[in-house]
DNA sequence: GACTTTTAAATGTCAGACAAATGAAATCTT
DNA sequence: AAGATTTCATTTGTCTGACATTTAAAAGTC
């Protein structure tokens, strides 16, 4: 672990850089603790609030975590499948409410990759999973729920089918695609009538996801991209008319 | 932008997570320059090292960007597609090599979401983007090739098939499934008829994708994760007899 | 031997200072 | 007056040194 002392980048960034480098290269493996502040700013020749602010960078992407007390100090931190997932979830939000995406664009991307997971799905859900999505898509049913709510229901309907592939990169993956669209969803409002076109299709899904149809699943997912698409398209245009 | 006294929480990360709400709220937005550092003390009552720690916090996730000199200081950064591709990569990477997910898992999503932009790249992908292919085509077929930058091209190959699709969100989300799986590739040794195989199956997926072919393009890549999980199980085969 | 107390080590926080970068205003030159 | 130069104030980057807090292990006590 060096750093380039001719560099003009901040010499937190270097040494937070360093430290990254040494745990994805192996250099420094899971659990392993780091050597203490002190012997780091000894190290990097700095004062002990650089090598903090550094510790800090990467604290902030999960790639270590501190501890105090005697034996306390910093650790190479397992990244877990929950962590990522959080991380995903919130970079692609940003990212979606930043770079004025269209919905077209992310709706179109979501279902892509949901079809993608849907044939797997048919084959290895739970009967957890299954049951998941039957119990969403009687609570979208119920009478008085609110938009979000609605949503809310949605995602977690989504999840369910993108989970039952049974393959926790594939659900990771999917996260930020699914997740990140329901501020976008949010936008929308959902007559009855709307909703239950929506609840329709997820039927027709579950029901091919239940009775491990590929082809038919997907082609449910393929209509839902429609219906939602023409939904918004609808409420954008009533919107700039006014 | 307040924080809780009372919670047993670091401080700095208190605050960082306020600002970040700030963020996400739209109560700061972008290019808006945050209060300076000695002033975020004052409001949140705590000295400057500690503010400073909570706007590294936010700068390792490129929520902000800082300046030094007059008129500098933190602001609300756009984040880019490129930011979070390459967040997106890094994390799926320690991911994949901290979780002992196994390479049949990682194929499988890997292509589940890859044959799901192949039936857009077949009808939106530029010139350029077939070129790509063309090129890294051609780069997998030269002798003498090292295994690393086969799967460099290999990479940069599929990194064209998806950009092809022409929608920046799957680029994004894609980036890390694709990218993430190089490690793992690189554990393979490829005899040269493995090669010819792998570039056989690239020609037939570019001519697919040249012709517009949807289901031709989405075969060729079922074929391609076929060959790659049977030569995957036959390295760890004879690497496990050993 | 089990419990309590002490202690040392580590991170968390603070205060104050100086260095370096940078844009804007003030000054000087032509 | 216009342009070039200098000065200056502001802000982040870094350093020093100190104290607070937490925590596990060591020492002490019954």
């Amino acid at each position: 672990m060096k750093i380039d002392p001719n560099s003009s980048a901040d010499l937190s960034v270097q040494i937070a850089q360093a430290i990254k480098d040494a745990i994805i290269s192996g250099e420094l493996i899971v659990d392993e603790r780091l050597p203490s502040e002190a012997e780091l700013s000894d190290h990097f020749q700095v004062s002990r609030p650089t090598v903090r602010e550094a510790l800090k960078r990467l604290a902030a992407q999960s790639l270590i975590r501190t501890q105090r007390g005697a034996s306390g100090g910093a650790f190479v931190n397992r990244l877990s499948f929950e962590d990522a997932y959080s991380q995903q979830v919130t970079t692609s939000t940003l990212l979606l409410s930043m770079n004025e995406v269209s919905f077209d664009t992310a709706c179109e991307a979501r279902y892509a990759l949901e079809r993608a997971c849907a044939p797997l799905s048919a084959e290895r859900r739970s009967a957890d999973h299954l049951a998941t999505m039957r119990a969403e898509i009687f609570r979208q049913g119920q009478p008085g729920l609110t938009d979000v709510a609605f949503c809310d229901s949605d995602v977690a309907f989504h999840r369910a089918l993108v989970d039952g592939a049974c393959n926790p990169v594939l659900s990771y993956q999917l996260a930020g695609a699914v997740e990140a669209m329901q501020p976008l969803m949010n936008m929308i409002t959902f007559t009855a009538r709307d909703r239950a076109v929506i609840t329709g299709l997820h039927t027709r899904i579950a029901d091919a996801i239940e009775a491990g149809d590929r082809s038919a699943a997907v082609c449910g997912l393929q209509d839902l991209e429609n219906e939602t698409r023409k939904l918004a398209a609808d409420v954008f245009a009533a919107r700039a008319k006014r």
